[in-house]
DNA sequence: CTGTTAGCGCGTTCAA
DNA sequence: TTGAACGCGCTAACAG
């Protein structure tokens, strides 16, 4: 009478089979009758049964739950299309499995340890982690407690033995640099991304290794975190110190966003005497006066194969040790 | 030998005094001599002992785990400064706590109810909703399950019944219109935000109010979703058919942004010949040229609030049933 | 204050 | 193909 959920006894007796026969019949086991198996699923719909995920978790020592670590942004707006992306990735990843999405946003100013341990600890099957950003701690208690796991965006520090997605940022920033070359321009700055996380050295990279092709100069870097304002205050330095400055590559969208405004209140033209080309085009770029030429990061897909790379670790498929790198492409906009 | 995570018997074991009395010192009961306390926490360290979650589920019939639903943004870059911010509340407001956090992000092209399943299906504890639009379904499955839930941001429809928290959007735009009355515009346009969210109603509704209070015209109305393309197109439209408009008071700052380009594409100063009025302040309106005047949503405060109701409700306190309104205010900036 | 005893709901042997 | 019995790790009565 008061029983609360329906429980798999209640169903077993409902369609007059042991409890067995309808635990295999749920599970898709294949010694079960056509008629046990037809009389199970009605007595499923019937009582609108779910199957206690503790109690199973209990007996098959899996919790059906994967971990999807992300940072914190440091600002609002700050991180998010990134964010929204990955988001969006990992849910269409998990579409159709029966797998929990536990959220762990790694806080700033936070104890370290707190995610470690957390993973560490049996609660969750597998993780995705999505945390750009250095954490020796993460990734040697994942290496320790061989948490199967895999990294959006090559792994800071030694990647090896670790597996992970990433778009080919090296690339991309090689693609948005020779857009500016290509364009005419002979001193090219840039806007770099913070150091301490693969996507800021590669992008940075990249950038380097094509000017040296072009045999023109690579002395004008501006460090920067990845927000708008970053970028402003970079692009500020950069004119400063290299009045002559043609053309900017900036390390992300939300940079070149800020880069844009310096330009247009120290009244420089773009692109007609600064040329300016971004990276991610996760929606910023759209959204700029004027609209900006950039490289697309293809955060959704990247975070989706990492999320098909864990499900097949979980079911313990072969596993491909080798990362997979998706390609960049250039998208036309109209700061260069 | 090869037994795994350390069990509650292992810690008994190791620190000499029975299985209960380990759970009891480890779950913080009274009844335990301070010999007992200490040696069990010893047991505990050592061993890293972490509490089966799926065992301790299973008895106490909680999950120890809550859900956040939230909207899949419509496109990159639309709701994302409030998902950030929905983020940031829940985590901080669960902080300290040994609450899992469960993401739903609900598909806008899904079968409808997937969400209102999982709810209901006794995977979790209680809910945050976050989802502004219009869905019954949810609505109507959480009061049949009586699943402990808080809304952020007053449910559509019929809000009775419904535990939530939300800024007060009326008054916010009134704020924010009655800045433009101040400024001397005579004709004031709105840009709506979505007819099926409160948020969207609610906005428009202010800026009706304030018109009327001031005797002023209030015929100049384009409808868009939040979008900044959505807020170029309905900016158009308010010029074509009201070219003597003078100020645009616009939902969102995403609509702003969009109001903003379409302002200077058409040759408008801003706020000269048309001044403009955002609202949420979540980031947007400081990268925006200008800095747009606008309307802060606390937003990582009410979800903070709706996270602590939330926590309340769980653990059987007396239940306030009004709403936390939060009050907005108005941020300056250069449009107006 | 402590230990003993019983399940929580489920998957999975093992015989039949 | 089916059912009976066992145990996953833990908390909560209940005696002591």
């Amino acid at each position: 009478m008061t029983s609360g959920p329906p429980t798999l006894d209640d169903v077993a007796r409902e369609a007059r089979v042991s409890r067995s026969t309808a635990s295999r019949a749920i599970n898709g086991a294949d010694r079960v009758s056509p008629e046990a198996q037809a009389a199970v699923e009605a007595a499923v719909a019937r009582l609108g049964f779910t199957p206690n995920r503790a109690a199973r978790s209990l007996v098959t020592r899996r919790t059906d739950s994967i971990a999807l670590v992300v940072p914190e942004p440091d600002t609002l707006m700050l991180t998010d299309p990134f964010l929204t992306g990955v988001l969006r990735g990992v849910t269409d990843g998990i579409a159709g499995t029966d797998l929990q999405l536990v959220l762990l946003l790694s806080r700033t100013g936070e104890a370290p340890g707190r995610i470690a341990r957390y993973l560490g600890s049996g609660h969750v099957d597998g993780a995705i982690i999505a945390s750009a950003h250095e954490r020796d701690q993460l990734e040697a208690a994942l290496t320790r407690s061989h948490l199967p796991a895999v990294f959006v965006g090559r792994p800071f520090g030694d990647a090896s033995g670790h597996h992970y997605v990433d778009v080919d940022n090296v690339a991309g920033s090689r693609l948005a640099t020779q857009r500016l070359v290509d364009r005419g321009c002979r001193h090219i700055g840039t806007v770099t991304g913070p150091q301490d996380m693969s996507a800021g050295i590669d992008r940075l990279r990249g950038w380097r290794e094509t000017l040296r092709a072009a045999e023109l100069p690579t002395d004008a870097i501006a460090h920067s975190d990845f927000t708008g304002t970053g970028g402003a205050t970079a692009a500020a330095a950069l004119l400063d110190q290299h009045p002559d400055i043609d053309g900017i590559f900036a390390a992300s969208d939300l940079l070149a966003e800020g880069v844009l405004r310096t330009l247009r209140s120290r009244g420089r033209r773009v692109p007609e005497d600064v040329a300016v080309v971004g990276f991610d085009d996760l929606g910023v770029a759209q959204h700029t006066t004027p609209r900006l030429t950039t490289v697309h990061n293809p955060v959704v897909a990247t975070t989706k194969a990492a999320t098909a790379a864990l499900l097949g670790l979980l079911s313990g498929a072969p596993i491909p040790a080798a990362p997979q790198i998706f390609p960049p492409y250039l998208v036309e906009g109209e700061s260069a």
